[in-house]
DNA sequence: AAAACGATGCTATTTTTTTAGCATGTTAAA
DNA sequence: TTTAACATGCTAAAAAAATAGCATCGTTTT
């Protein structure tokens, strides 16, 4: 239960910062940030996250890389899970159709091809 | 540019509430909340929250109602835009690979034909 | 009609968050 | 080797958020 809905405005921002990134020193955080605060503010936060068990870091030369500590097939399965609940009545259909609705134009026959073969290869594993 | 993700961590909370719902009273928003504060807090908070834009409310008798402003589609598409973008690395492939997963022995063979129409549907309209 | 109930409006206070600054250490260049 | 650049650690202050309390107003029930 280390809650990963309770952070702050900031902390959610850096959070969602690192995990697009994957990982990020605090001056690639710095310059992604909106309204960025300044190099200290940005380090604070960083030190406040890990503290609380959201990011660890590793030595990178003279400077930190820092990194979630949840793995990224996790932190995925959470985000999406709350979308689903939150905003689609934890409905898998309704969200493939306002996925659809996202990719208009955007989506080649091959890439229809390959949404297909993902289902039906989820079809025949049993689930 | 209202700005949706501008919000502090109760506000948020309140929002996810009130989206999932549809729409609540304070009363009913204070019940859901973790952790919950005093009912003065919840209404407080939900002033904020129709003062910066977010929410309005109806009269129901009595008591208040509130409400998204936005339409429920584009709340939709916007937070799923985001755990799109922030944690698929912008692939609807990857999401839909994901919500496979998230379901695991919950899809029947009905649901997986309703996922087949819903993308020859969008195929063939040219999407 | 009066009283009890339940709701809102507003304000004040406490707590958390956000921010910046300074001291210090380390790497790399001059 | 000396210096400059750039990093961290820590602390303190400012700003924002969260909470509770009180006064008030309208409904509903007795």
């Amino acid at each position: 239960m280390t809650g990963q809905k309770n952070l702050s405005r900031r902390e959610r921002q850096i959070m969602d910062i690192i995990y697009e990134a994957g990982e990020a020193t605090a001056a690639q955080v710095l310059e992604r940030l909106p309204n960025p605060p300044s190099y200290s503010a940005v380090r604070a936060l960083l030190r406040v996250l890990e503290e609380k068990g959201h990011l660890t870091h590793k030595q990178d030369g003279p400077r930190y890389i820092f990194l979630p500590t949840i793995a990224p097939e996790e932190a995925r399965q959470n985000a999406l899970q709350h979308v689903v609940k939150t905003f689609f009545d934890g409905s898998t259909e309704k969200v493939v159709a306002a996925l659809l609705d996202i990719s208009e134009d955007q989506l080649s026959d091959r890439d229809y091809q390959r949404l297909q073969t993902l289902i039906d290869k989820a079809r025949s594993e049993g689930r």
